[in-house]
DNA sequence: GTCTATACCGAGATAGAC
DNA sequence: GTCTATCTCGGTATAGAC
């Protein structure tokens, strides 16, 4: 079925609002963009005010990240290196998924305060948190270190800078693939340490 | 000596863009912040234009960012784990020094292309490869790896990730203070491998 | 529910006095 | 080098016909 006009002017917000920010972003620009009249008032038939069709953008786009995250696999964990790397690279297509989320963060969290909070609970709290649940789980059995804690940070750091630095540049660092990225953090993850030299194998 | 009224414009110029984004900066807005009268032209005395500023604040933000890496200390490298941990906590500190380019590139790097391709020339070009290039030979006595280029993606990335993190949203990742974070890294890095396990010591 | 037309305001930029 | 005053344009939003 065709999209509804309030749909693609959602859809057509959205994409301007990443492009040029949300005071560069006109309503006419949006009309024109959704195939209404540009310069007409068409727009204030579906939406009260550009605000108004920015916040709604922004609660659609929450919502699809949630279903996003129940999409996610839990995968068995039979080699724990390979899985890891399975999982890491779960992270990084989720993060691609959920782009506009990161490009309106990174973009206008200076502007509207709540916004930061907003996307900061569904990212961190549910998504990262909840994911370093797991993470700690399966990994206890595998990984010995001494600040758990920090080596999970280590490890969202590194794939949300990995990601960062894509989609600002348009090419991995290095030119490193996901593949390769992942593998090479699971990796340094499951070996030995020698400050705790009693590994499980 | 006191401020001359062109830089109090310029400092005025890149701390509204990096609230309010480019667009959202009004040349009235900039001449009250410097002192000057709202309304009054008495900005275009010093610059032509609002782009023009921009550029000139971004400029000045670059030479400020060449600057700050030539100020690098090159410790002398004797607990090799201890040493990479200080290097890793210098760089922290480098990225909050030049806190101004990454709010830009985040907020406006759709908006003018040269932006991202001349902060990411000295970011990643000047900055990181060439840190990059430090790192390699002093660790290649101390650590072993079968990827050493992916090895180095992922410690950008993850003090990238970790810089981002903080400034995105006001407080570290799990509340992992810098020290902690470069402390795990390095203690990761320095590991021996199980793939290659002929370490130095 | 989309159009034409328009009111209103704020922003970028200029002219000219001091 | 800063001010007052002003021009012009473009953007938000509304009114009313179809």
């Amino acid at each position: 079925m065709a999209p509804s006009t309030r749909a693609r002017i959602l859809d057509a917000a959205l994409e301007l609002i990443q492009q040029v920010g949300f005071t560069g972003t006109t309503v006419t620009a949006i009309e024109e963009r959704s195939g209404l009249s540009p310069g007409s008032g068409s727009f204030y038939r579906h939406f009260r005010s550009k605000e108004d069709v920015f916040r709604a953008a922004l609660e659609r786009e929450l919502e699809r990240a949630q279903q996003y995250r129940r999409e996610f696999e839990r995968g068995t964990v039979e080699d724990p290196q390979a899985a890891l790397a399975r999982r890491f690279l779960q992270q990084l297509d989720y993060m691609a998924k959920i782009r506009p989320l990161i490009n309106l963060l990174a973009r206008e969290h200076g502007q509207f305060p709540d916004l930061t909070s907003r996307i900061g609970g569904i990212l961190l709290d549910r998504g990262i948190v909840e994911e370093a649940g797991h993470l700690t789980h399966d990994l206890r059995a595998h990984v010995d270190h001494a600040d758990p804690h920090a080596l999970l940070t280590v490890v969202v750091s590194a794939l949300s800078g990995y990601h960062l630095a894509r989609q600002f540049f348009g090419h991995p660092p290095a030119e490193v693939t996901p593949e390769r990225f992942a593998a090479t953090l699971a990796a340094l993850i499951t070996s030995p340490r020698t400050a705790d030299p009693h590994g499980t194998e």
